[in-house]
DNA sequence: CGCCACACGTGACTC
DNA sequence: TGAGTCACGTGTGGC
């Protein structure tokens, strides 16, 4: 009834996976803690750490684990859709079974990520921070994304029924809680479900205003983001679709497209079916819809002008659908997690030019019907819930078709082209169990090594999406071209870099020359520009210092320094609107004419290289 | 006898390919042409535009092409070796037929690459640099290194035995031409080949001071440095074998390497033989040489602690030697582009680390053996040259295998094995036609499909490779790894240059802020700091103005003229050996504690977004 | 041995 | 149509 997390290759799976870090150890690190308790103030932290919902992933075993789930999660976060938006973080609630208690289903977590807040978040947040000085500000700013990341890497675990994720996967239905706290007590979070207030106390702090879970059969899929996000069908669709396993989707799509059929043809992100195994629905034989369940099921609402849907190949679903359960009647094909992507997010293809430059839509529904009002209707469904879960039959029957692989596909298309259904013919029996490209040479193991490569494609290629998403002015939209870019970037970024640092030599490290030229510190002083204010009697005095490489008379400086025999007599200072005017009236003891050209000399010479003494 | 330009799929060795850009047609535009003569003179324009050597590639048909030609190019050109060192700009100059007169064998411009110098070799330019004023030396070094890019675009074609080109090939021997033209009379290049004049004299304004010819079957690669190079005995056998057609490595092996025997185990980046078909050469039967033409074959002189080749499969090899003639005596491997690339520049893998850092370090020889005296005894040997150039055997003689290709490679190896020589066996006739891994499913297309494909790889590779000479503190050497640390990189760069470029806000254009923050400027008054001396009667008197915004002041000048109710009684400005003190006395007719926390606000608060007026 | 990373040939698709 | 891009399954080498 279940396998070990992370057993087998679908490494997404398992427990502490990439995105997930490790249990959050209050007591082991005394100053995370306090850096909790000073965010959360000490009641969260007192509820959240005496509170039982914090498991350790080790006492859980998920049921059923779900390929790909990091890369499924991060594709959500991290690759903004056409509207620059991306979830700031996305959980998986995955079903487990208490080791200790073996009938009690739990949500324990499955695998996680989030990312730090884009600019235009950043000035969102900003205004709905916590009223500090600037310099704390900043400080909490940096703590709270901490604190943040620690909770989406916490391993909180949900009893079916219990806490938000837990309710929301009993009742098979999605929650939508928005939250604008600017009107600071009305709290939709803590409003929604008591059991939720940790974890709602958590996010809010974290500045979270939406937080949508969505009941799969695996698990719960949760996504937050500091933005204002309106309801949106297609959005649930997807993330069902997509953290389903495949043999769901024709559950899903019989039951829950039904509520609007005209949708069908919209049906962003999903494509099911394919052009091998052309299952055609019954619903819909000889209706000329186009193709609903072929390969041409296009996004139509994207108005990039760019079909951004491929496809997979059978073999990748033969495969899939191997690991799971067979369904015959059902497997009319999964849904791509390219499709997934572009369905969940948008594409961030051929879409990225503006994306940096915090563009304010916010994710909203595109099509009339994809109310806020119709998903609230939807009902997930509760009765495939728990009920399918089934061991993946490895049953080592393995089943080599020898020739060319090519040769048996035809086969198998024109077969199933005949037939509609891919159980006719004299392969059956055997295809279901492996029909690759090519059937493998013997061993069971590159079964294994396939899923592997698989993954390892994926990973390359959600790195490769962010990439994009970091590299502007990407000119064409294939890898080598965007690495191209990228590198070009990476180059001129680097010569912006030196340009701008070769203005204010170096003194010390570089980086800390960037981080503060002009900063108020009143504890420490640091060899840093900074500004001294005091005031007494009947005026204040401001005291301003910086390094003196730094100074706009620098030059001028060393000069007076390097020959003893001048010495400055006055030195006036003006201020106009764009300039600033020193005047130093400097007196030497040779002729006025060396002493010019001697301070000329300094002053334009390429004394750089001269190291701040 | 030949194939057009750009037939087939072997696109690198077309015309116009990315790196070529295209004809630098004079009479089109005036303002590069001024640039042109602004640059090089009259009298090299005169010449150059006078000159008959200037072709169009049309006139020319590629005699053979070569493919990956752009790929090896660039390999040359963007990826620095070990020792930070990567040629400025890489042509191959072709061996073509003039369409004119069809005996006629000339050089035509094959392909080319080069690159923008590096810091290091800004550096090295500088110094060279005409002498001009400052400013004026920014516009020419940009006029130069667009007149450097069109150069290497240019269509320049030398018949045999003329040019530079051409005398290298017609000899068969390299040239290697080094001109530190610190001692501006004395060029070496002018002095070695008065046909060449013209390009010495571009060369030479671009401030290349390392000219190699290399001459192949198939024309003359063409590498140029701003650096001085050292004669180097590994570059030309490398570069050599790497722009040869695969049949002609046994006759470089064979007569080149012949020179020094012990060479061959040093043999850096040459890896001749696999696996699959181990054709062993006759001299080194039963030596017990370590598998010199086996898959051991390593970089020995690599301190790096790191293997860096790899070996390509059987299947690319007979892939490519059908595309070539056969000839089955020769046939004991080639020369992987990898390979190549690792020993004609060094590896940037696992060297990456401090590649940007400017080492100083020049491509020198590595073993005692290879020293300028010995390469230059080298004689390339003209018999082969012109002399082996047949037609691709493109008859469509079709053998399907049909069943997996693993089996019928496997069978193959034994038979060579055995044999030494894949001649014997019953598949002799058909395997040297086709014997991909999947024999094709009928068309003869996929056979350019599976070069197309190669060539992408090779492409996508190659920007790894350049990526991974951008990045710095790569983590791991995967793929997918690199990419984060990309990734990780750009945002990095770009929070430091947001950071930095928030300090001075932007006045005007921000690139105009980075170049001249302290400049002696007589002339004209730009907004950019500068100084002004004059010496009347005893004094001097030193006038230093710089932007209000790049003030360390700034914004104290900025909240004083923002609150009119505060004037400065007093200000002062004392200078340490580290620091400049600037103190303000303030006075205002609010009361003190009031006007303190204004200026608190207004010295500390995110006032970066006013526009400076 | 298994795992990981890579390169390869190939089919599918797009423009 | 064909060149180019991508994903896939597979082989393989290194650890």
């Amino acid at each position: 009834m279940k396998f070990e997390v992370g057993s087998g290759v679908c490494g997404g799976g398992g427990g502490g996976s990439s995105g997930g870090g490790g249990y959050w150890n209050w007591n082991d690190d005394e100053e995370e803690k306090s850096m909790v308790v000073k965010i959360l103030g000490k009641h969260a932290f007192d509820y959240l750490t005496s509170n039982s919902f914090i498991t350790n992933e080790s006492m859980l075993m998920a049921t059923m684990s779900l390929e790909n789930l990091q890369n499924k999660l991060s594709d959500l976060v991290e690759r903004p859709n056409f509207n620059n938006f991306s979830w700031n973080y996305a959980i998986f609630w995955q079903v487990s079974e208490s080791k200790l208690k073996k009938d009690c289903v739990v949500l324990g977590w499955g695998d996680g990520c989030c990312r730090e807040p884009m600019e235009g978040e950043k000035e969102l947040k900003k205004i709905e921070a916590l009223r500090l000085s600037f310099d704390d500000d900043e400080v909490i700013q940096r703590m709270r994304k901490r604190v943040l990341q620690k909770l989406h890497t916490m391993y909180f675990s949900f009893p079916k029924g219990y806490g938000g994720p837990g309710k929301c996967f009993e009742l098979g239905k999605h929650l939508w809680i928005c939250c604008d706290d600017d009107k600071d007590g009305d709290n939709e979070f803590l409003n929604c479900d008591s059991d939720y207030y940790v974890r709602a106390f958590l996010a809010k702090s974290a500045g979270i205003k939406t937080v949508v879970l969505i009941p799969t059969e695996l698990g719960v899929v949760e996504l937050g983001s500091v933005r204002i996000v309106d309801e949106n069908l297609d959005l649930l669709k997807t993330v069902y679709s997509v953290f389903s396993p495949p043999f769901a989707h024709s559950s899903l799509f019989n039951g829950f497209v039904n509520v609007n059929r005209d949708e069908e043809k919209f049906f962003c992100g999903i494509d099911i079916g394919d052009r091998d195994i052309r299952v055609m629905d019954h619903r819909l034989e000889g209706v000329p819809v186009p193709k609903i369940f072929g390969k041409e099921l296009k996004v139509v609402n994207l108005n990039l002008g760019r079909k951004i849907f491929k496809k997979k190949l059978a073999a990748r679903k033969i495969e899939e659908r191997k690991s799971w359960s067979t369904y015959p009647n059902e497997s009319n094909g999964i849904r791509s997690l390219k499709n997934a992507r572009d369905g969940a997010n948008g594409s961030s293809l051929g879409g990225t030019q503006g994306l940096r430059q915090g563009c304010p839509g916010i994710f909203a529904p595109i099509h009339p019907s994809c109310t806020s009002n119709v998903a609230k209707q939807v009902d997930w469904g509760n009765d495939f819930l728990l009920e399918k879960f089934q061991p993946p039959q490895q049953a080592p029957i393995h089943i080599d078709f020898g020739v060319g692989s090519i040769v048996g596909e035809r086969e198998v298309l024109n077969n199933s082209l005949s037939c509609k259904d891919e159980k006719s013919g004299v392969t059956q029996e055997r295809r279901p169990r492996k029909r690759g490209r090519k059937p493998a040479n013997g061993r069971e193991e590159p079964l294994n090594h396939v899923e592997a490569e698989r993954q390892r494609r994926e990973k390359l290629n959600q790195r490769f999406y962010a990439l994009r998403a970091v590299v502007p002015n990407i000119s064409k939209m294939d890898k080598a071209s965007l690495l191209g870019d990228a590198i070009a970037h990476i180059n001129e970024l680097q010569a912006k870099l030196k340009v701008l640092e070769s203005e204010k030599p170096t003194f010390g490290n570089a980086s800390k020359v960037g981080s503060s030229r002009f900063e108020v510190n009143h504890e420490e002083m640091t060899c840093s520009s900074e500004v001294d204010i005091e005031a007494n009697q009947k005026v204040v005095i401001v005291r301003v210092s910086c390094p003196i490489d730094l100074h706009p008379a620098s030059k001028l400086f060393q000069a007076l320094k390097d020959s003893d025999m001048m010495s400055v007599l006055e030195s006036t200072l003006d201020a106009t609107n764009k300039h600033v005017f020193h005047t130093f009236v400097i007196k030497s003891h040779e002729s006025e004419q060396l002493t010019k050209e001697k301070v000329l000399a300094a002053v334009s010479g390429e004394s750089n290289s001269r190291k701040p003494d």
